[in-house]
DNA sequence: TAATTATGACGAC
DNA sequence: TCGTCCTAATTAC
């Protein structure tokens, strides 16, 4: 699936292309046919991610609920505004704040125009006539001929605009909420470092994974402690902070987990600025280069069972943990 | 053409 | 711990 920073790629091409939008919404597959015409007509006013949910409000308190799980995906087609700025958060209020409410808090994942301050990255640009596939990854599609074109498959929720169309297909979750109950969703989740800065939300998921027994892998993956992880960013952080994955929580040293909610932020700032799951990024020069071209070349443990650790030289490791696969290496994080 | 796989999550035992 | 749901791309036969 898409982890956290794809959803919040997705997101931000919603800001980009729908939000503050007359939006037509339809079920082509036709198992989201009611919810499609409650959403119809309405004006997107919001789009904004926590973990791997995203939010897509609309005009009358109406929400659309998306969660992709393991191969859910949009398809944009039209003349689509690509590559926007990323978000500077900073100061912003998270969902573990003090006070307020997620939906009361200014939306961090909302693009800013800054063209002279130093958080610019890259304009806008004009759009352009393409598809896109986003879902873990992203990749174009043939050229668009017809626009809206013919939906192909199970395309279980269309929106629609004059100039841009989202197809999504085999998402685990999507259902249109009142805003009470797009709260209880989001306060039923762990910290988003996206969403929830500073260290009041480091202490948050310091003080879950340190009183629990549960091993420190299985924690990572548990959207309740920590939102937006999953398979990949697991063993990639684990093996980053040389850490056992089958030690319980309670006995990781406190500064190991610090260590992983911050590395955790810095890979999802990463993930969410290049839309790759860029894991090696201490790497210099002609290695860097070499891992961002090749998909086999950017882990450290991640689908490496049987080869050499890059580090030490071991075996990587897979093994069953909770019905997912666990890749690590057995002597860097013995 | 069929089997396999996937970067989830949930509910029933 | 297991079964179940969601879909399409890739691989095997």
């Amino acid at each position: 699936m898409p982890e956290g920073h794809s959803v919040h790629r997705i997101t931000r091409q919603f800001e980009r292309n729908f939000v503050g939008r007359v939006v037509r919404a339809s079920s082509p597959q036709g198992r989201f046919a009611a919810g499609a015409a409650e959403l119809d007509g309405r004006r997107m006013t919001d789009a904004r991610a926590v973990g791997k949910q995203m939010f897509l409000g609309f005009e009358g308190d109406r929400w659309l609920r998306v969660h992709l799980g393991m191969y859910g995906a949009w398809d944009f087609a039209g003349d689509i505004l690509m590559d926007a700025t990323i978000a500077s958060a900073n100061g912003r209020m998270g969902h573990t704040g003090q006070k307020g409410t997620f939906l009361e808090s200014p939306n961090p994942d909302a693009v800013v125009f800054d063209t002279a301050g130093e958080n610019s990255v890259t304009s806008i640009g004009a759009p352009r006539r393409t598809r896109l596939r986003m879902s873990e990854s992203e990749k174009e599609g043939n050229e668009l001929t017809t626009f809206p074109p013919e939906p192909v498959g199970q395309v279980r929720v269309r929106l629609l605009t004059d100039t841009v169309s989202a197809d999504l297909r085999g998402p685990t979750a999507c259902e249109v909420l009142d805003p009470a109950r797009v709260e209880a969703v989001v306060a039923r989740l762990g910290p988003d470092p996206l969403i929830d800065e500073g260290k009041a939300a480091e202490d948050r998921f310091a003080a879950s994974v340190t009183k629990k027994p549960t091993p420190i892998a299985l924690l990572l993956m548990d959207q309740n402690v920590i939102a937006g992880i999953g398979n990949v960013y697991r063993a990639e952080l684990l093996f980053r902070a040389r850490q056992n994955p089958h030690t319980p929580g309670r006995l990781v040293p406190e500064e190991h987990v610090r260590h992983l909610w911050r590395d955790w932020a810095k890979l999802l700032r990463i993930g969410v600025e290049t839309g790759q799951m860029m894991t090696m990024d201490d790497l210099e020069g002609e290695a860097y280069r070499a891992a961002m071209a090749n998909r086999a070349d950017r882990h450290w443990v991640y689908k490496r069972e049987g080869l050499p650790c890059r580090v030490c030289g071991t075996n990587i490791v897979l093994e069953e943990l909770g019905a997912r696969k666990l890749y690590w290496c057995p002597y860097c994080q013995a």
